[in-house]
DNA sequence: GAGCCAGATGTAACCGGTTACACGATGGCC
DNA sequence: GGCCATCGTGTAACCGGTTACATCTGGCTC
């Protein structure tokens, strides 16, 4: 025999299938009688209601649909995390769907959800903003997280690039750098663009005569070696690498250890977001508070969802700078660095 | 107005509903006029079909639930990816849910999935078999990962925790360590249990005359720390220190570099996991391919569900031995660690 | 005792798909 | 020309829930 359906209940405890729906459900007038005998006879046949049914009945699914950028590691688990807190506490469930790229690939995944999700979120920050509202589907609740597309039809939430970026500049001329370089992320990504604007307006209000070099770059660890190897190699030197993230940061800093450079003591090193990792290489980088955003990417769409909150501008997030051994203007302190409690 | 449904669709292609589902299914027997008719319509009306009804109408999801335990961050998000790797191959989605540690909760999360999935992924090292077991929906199809329930009822995958342990024991050895004391994680964890089975017994086999020494830990970076200088701080000295996982690895490394031991030249240290950090820290450690165990649970659930595998014994993975700086009995190596690619 | 109301329960329609079965038209064959 | 197989299509039942509405019961008021 398969699982047990409200019709096999109804029979069990000898009532109308209406009445279970009303016991199970704590609806209102149903004798004390009635919904213990129906509870029972749902108890001794195991009977779970049935999801589908359900949300086709109630054309709710309390599940809220995710689509997010093929991303890295910790990023992606953060960002899951932080919705799945929020969900948990709202009672809803996440369905997953990778964006995979291409455009055709994602339209296909937003298909696949109609019906059984009661919203989306959606994280696209390489997409242009036309292409995403087109594969959107219409009716859907949506909101979406560091999208270009943000603010206009839909809500947004995203991270204070450009703050962040010009407070790492601050940052690093209180220490005194003069030269500094920014090496840009990709194009394409619209952090990386933000990142790249928040320095060079930073750089032209804070140290109006300094000069302004930005690098090209991709987030990849192997492109900040090279950018770190070129900036050696070639003529006039910088005194401080700023990178777009924390991969090419890292990898800026181990091209210059290669070359014996003293870090921070010549050149000091900066990334952006805060991975891990960057910790146990005292990496000085702004911080993302990736889990936040998740879960107020969540609660508000739950709000969306429910007509709570129909406000369509982009939330952002302020990263927070944190300051650790490549940027300190004093020793080197390259090990043992304990300014934080383990997560 | 809502959202298109079938219906709609058919009165505007002046065809009945039955052909409209023939037409978009690609079913036999529909003429190409009213094919094309009915695709033009569907195009002209923005129809998706709503997967709920569909769900309910095939008792088919196309989804597969997948319940995680707190994880912590680079596991999880390699596991998911591998999940999902394997789904979009399959055509099939992803419902995530995490266990939250309660029993309780987890039933009822699992309970939620009902008719909304076609089959679990299940993770819980923490769980009793028992217990699992009595949670689980009966005529659910599921595979277990990491679960001392496994093998009995449901099909599961695993890694082998002892083959690693005495790989890393073996290689520790065969660098010369005589004492080497193995922290351990926690009991309740199955992974935790079963290094140090593997460990002990290693240790037994290769080395028969050498000290066993076991201490206790939980899995965490303090806990690290704190069983370093408590073995600095004691009497005899050991000469390695293999930890359960990389993160209590790295907390003896810090406590060790702290306190002026050469690392390895005086203790050795390794972990097990390779977390994205070791390779920076130069940890030796066990890697261990989380990204494949999930695509492959997930291509085996597909394989259970459609009836084509219905084994229920248990798969295990076996890690491998990567070995970096902190057991090198030549020179500390504890910068530059390039014997991999980035990933 | 008739009339009325409230509360508990049952009946059946509905959500939006799929599909067994019925039906009419067409064409081939004898 | 009549018969039958085949093909395309439509009707309606079904999946398993929810719920508007009808019905029945009992207690209350006058």
């Amino acid at each position: 025999m398969t699982q047990a359906t409200i019709r096999d209940v109804a029979r069990h405890a000898a009532v109308s299938v209406a009445s279970v729906s009303r016991a199970l459900n704590g609806a209102a007038s149903v004798s004390p009688a009635t919904r213990d005998r129906v509870q029972a006879s749902a108890r001794a046949l195991g009977y779970v209601p049935n999801a589908a049914a359900r949300s086709l009945s109630l054309a709710r699914s309390n599940t809220i649909g995710v689509v997010l950028p093929e991303l890295h590691g910790e990023f992606f688990s953060e960002i899951v995390r932080g919705m799945d807190r929020a969900a948990g506490s709202l009672g809803l469930q996440l369905l997953l769907s990778n964006m995979h790229a291409d455009v055709e690939l994602a339209a296909h995944a937003l298909r696949a959800m109609r019906g059984r999700v009661d919203g989306l979120l959606i994280m696209a920050p390489e997409l242009a903003a036309a292409t995403l509202i087109d594969a959107l589907p219409g009716q859907q609740p949506a909101v979406l997280i560091n999208c270009a597309a943000a603010g206009r039809s839909h809500p947004g939430f995203g991270i204070d690039n450009r703050a962040g970026a010009a407070a790492m500049v601050r940052h690093l001329l209180a220490q005194g750098r003069q030269r500094i370089v920014h090496l840009a992320g990709p194009g394409s990504n619209l952090d990386a663009r933000e990142r790249q604007e928040g320095f060079t307006a930073a750089m032209a209000e804070l140290a109006p005569g300094a000069p302004v070099e930005v690098l090209a770059g991709d987030f990849h660890e192997e492109t900040g070696m090279a950018a770190a190897q070129a900036l050696l190699s070639r003529g006039p030197a910088c005194d401080a690498i700023f990178a777009a993230n924390d991969q090419m940061a890292i990898g800026a800093m181990r091209a210059l250890q290669d070359a014996g450079v003293d870090v921070p003591g010549r050149i000091a090193v900066a990334g952006f977001d805060d991975v891990p990792v960057a910790r146990y290489l005292a990496l000085s980088t702004m911080r993302v508070p990736i889990a936040e955003m998740g879960a107020r990417a969540l609660a508000r769409l739950a709000r969306l969802i429910d007509g709570t909150d129909t406000t369509t501008d982009v939330e952002l997030l302020v990263p927070e700078l944190v300051v650790r051994g490549t940027t300190a203007t004093g020793a080197i302190s390259n090990k043992n660095p304990q300014e934080e409690p383990t997560s």
